[in-house]
DNA sequence: ATAATTTCTTACCATAGATCAAGTTATATC
DNA sequence: GATATAACTTGATCTATGGTAAGAAATTAT
């Protein structure tokens, strides 16, 4: 296992001066299954630290069909970075899936702390390295597997989740249907 | 347009100091189309920010088959960021599809300048959250979208490339083959 | 516990896009 | 400018995965 597959299972902890700092100026949330943190269309901009349990963020299109763009689950940052930046409101919804214990973060607070803790802004530029990382990894997945391909990969990059996840959101991350997610389930039990 | 659409149109420009001090310790280096800038299982760890021209990274599966994982123009960053952090050898190859100005800097001498310049630091993190943004929205292109959809989104963000880039490495960006492209480009005339 | 709701499975049929193959056009090389 | 090579197009067929529908299983609410 390399460290960045290391990095997609286990996440980066904070380190305690600044998860003291983070928690000085926000607050530890418990929210609980089916939550919706972010919902869509929202002026918020926030970023979420999941300190345990398991995070989504997903797509509704307009057909209605939700597409799962990640699963945040214990040290991992999830918000919706498409609108972070510009006027939009936001296009990803974030719902919690089980009992999770969070930091929410206004972006606008965010940023004064990276001005006081150079350390934090540093910790989190080599994060960003590495979601870059596993952005682009999922990409090469969706570019070169086959479905049946891309659960093996989940599964073992998401082993620990997969109770916490519904087979529907999982085929919605992958770009599958349900309906065919099953019948690759099927598959590994016969063989 | 949105801020995303427009940087990833036109990346974000190194501000004056930034840019003298990485030619400092690097070299405005000129290659010429085709030139392989970084070739995959090379142990090296390089950044490689494009003054001017276009590269393009790329994967080549065991079947032999290329899938080009980012294009880069002008003020963009590419390298292989999923070796960065690992000791494996990287996996993706990077080429130079023009003539073209690149930097050319070393991780370990980009570390330095990052404790160096706090300014850097907060700028490429920045970068990397608009990066993030970018692979954000391409997956979720790569969920939703037909490969006719993914092409006419291609064409509005990389419009002033499509005469540098054939359409087989197009068609490998989408993740469709160059024969669909062909079909999908035909349709576009007749209607 | 029972009912209501949601998720999962299975079967059958439909289709977008892949593959194969052959020709055409464009680009690079001498 | 002729020739070789690479890129693109087009048609015929194939296939992995999608869509639909209906029932089974699991979860949640009463």
């Amino acid at each position: 296992m390399n460290e960045l597959t290391d990095y997609i299972k286990k996440g980066i902890p904070l380190s305690d001066d600044i998860q003291n700092k983070l928690e000085e100026i926000t607050v530890e949330k418990k929210v609980v299954k089916g939550e919706i943190i972010l919902p869509e269309n929202s002026n918020k901009k926030e970023h979420i630290f999941v300190a345990s349990g398991c995070l989504r963020s997903f797509y509704k299109a307009e057909n209605g069909k939700e597409h799962t763009l990640q699963f945040a689950i214990k040290n991992w940052w999830i918000g919706d970075y498409m609108t972070l930046y510009t006027n939009d409101k936001s296009v990803v919804s974030i719902e919690s899936l089980s009992h999770s214990k969070i930091l929410v973060i206004d972006h606008s607070n965010i940023e004064k702390i990276y001005l006081e803790y150079p350390q934090f802004e540093a910790f989190q530029r080599r994060n960003f390295e590495r979601r870059i990382a596993t952005l682009q990894k999922r990409i090469l997945s969706l570019l070169t597997l086959s479905a049946s391909e891309k659960y093996d990969q989940f599964v073992t990059d998401y082993a620990a989740f997969e109770k916490v996840i519904p087979n529907y959101q999982i085929a919605s991350y992958l770009g599958i249907t349900p309906e065919s997610l099953s019948r690759i389930r099927k598959e590994r039990i016969n063989k």
